[in-house]
DNA sequence: GACAGTTGGGTTGTCCGACAAACTTTAGTG
DNA sequence: CACTAAAGTTTGTCGGACAACCCAACTGTC
């Protein structure tokens, strides 16, 4: 109607969120919030409707939302369970897509090396006993692995943990958050090219050892020099293998 | 019954999974797979379970899941569209979750000072006209809106989107995706640190200068060490507002 | 009384049908 | 031809319903 004149309007207008959203939101923020611990029970699905006033439909769309965050988990195809997710495994969703956009090795060397060196030069500053402890399981499996001749994608796992332990030992959760992509980007190219260059097998076991010795004497700049050497020199697996870096990492590891 | 002699069974366990869940997995499979190209308008929602042959509310915690992983997404007005997620958008739910876990700037920082001089750098390398294109109009606004003195919070949002161009500059999709929490924790603590140094936004200007002159010139040692001095000079800053380096980052930015 | 089998309640996964609100398209009007 | 009003779509939400499944209590037998 009097479209012409438009006194400024009285209201502005009103940001309406679906209940889904309203829902999903609530609960998340009372998961990250710490007023529902891990583990903890959730109501049944008609409780949770009940309780927010809205049908068993709309409650059951929130749900989907947790559930694919991680927040919430169905154990036993059963009642809901709280489950914070370990800052480690928070983002495999987004590091999957980057399988499929064809990374390139070059780029993730190129992240690597300068976070994996940081990585273990705090953890030399901030490991706990329980980190070392852990730290020394794994390389005593990588060791052990390496004297029996177990399989190459074992091996490459066991070389993955060992990197993502030392994250942890460094107790840096941005940290752990920043590498996620390159661990799940680590396994097929630590595999392809160990796969040509068996000897690397043995070069790695060497370096993590150096790198682990460096983190028990709280040596930060060791650890961060000897982690820098490991991953130019894991670089320098690639030329030798011929293979380009500019190379997409394969993406067959993906279901 | 006869449970006493069990001989081997002659099938297996059939994995039973929920309707919604295929639905999701085969549209995301299709998504990813490339199938369906990032702007595809997708089906009304009565179509999709005429498709699938399934009810409509099923379809429907399959898009509540698909949305949170950031494969659809709603644009404008209703209509669903496939939205292959761009690395840089790719981990907002993850960096949240880091907000709330009370993350410090010290955590923060320690992965800011080795991405960000990799990512100048690497942009000085690589950096497309385009790319320095829109580098140098977020400097302008930044010089425009540091003449001007606008809103602290404000300045903050340019600052940090030119480290977020410099990064997409790089070309590297593993650091953008690693960069993606920094991106997220620089708000909060850039604009406190604003707030008690006022100068910190002159001092940033000149350094976002020296790096974006770097960047053109393609010195890629410059653009290194200018950005480490950039970020060594923020934690100067917090050093100099007596903030703790252990302060949680505010948390109060999420909604 | 111990134990196996049965029963029944609780919960999830799915479906049907319905309707208001918001948006889009079409038709109609000046 | 612009512009408005009506009709049609589509989403968000609701209520109810039911089969399948899991768990626990119950029951009858030895």
């Amino acid at each position: 109607m009097s479209a012409v004149l438009e006194p400024e309007p009285l209201f502005q207008k009103v940001k309406v969120t679906p209940a889904y959203q309203m829902i999903s939101g609530v609960v998340e923020r009372r998961i990250l919030g710490g007023e529902l611990l891990p583990g903890t029970m959730l109501p049944t699905e008609a409780e949770l409707a009940l309780q927010f006033g809205v049908n068993r439909s709309t409650v059951r769309e929130a749900i989907r939302q947790l559930e694919q965050e991680g927040l919430v988990e169905r154990r036993g195809s059963k009642r809901l369970h709280v489950n914070m997710p370990g800052v480690y495994d928070a983002a495999p969703r987004a590091a999957r897509s980057l399988l499929l956009q064809q990374v390139t090795f070059a780029e993730l060397w190129q992240v690597a090396v300068v976070l994996e060196p940081q990585a273990s030069s705090l953890a030399a500053a901030a490991a706990t006993p329980a980190d070392i402890e852990q730290l020394a399981a794994n390389m005593d499996r990588l060791q052990l692995h390496y004297k029996q001749g177990g399989s190459i994608d074992e091996h490459a796992l066991i070389d993955i943990e060992f990197h993502a332990l030392v994250a942890r030992a460094s107790g840096n959760r941005v940290l752990m958050l920043a590498r996620e992509p390159i661990n799940l980007l680590y396994r097929p190219s630590l595999a392809r090219l160990q796969a040509v260059l068996p000897q690397m097998i043995r070069r790695n076991l060497e370096a993590h050892k150096r790198i682990f010795k460096a983190i028990i004497a709280r040596d930060v700049e060791q650890a961060r020099e000897w982690t820098r050497k490991h991953l130019i020199d894991f670089q320098r697996g690639y030329s030798l293998a011929k293979i380009p870096m500019n190379t997409p990492i394969e993406t067959h590891h993906l279901e």
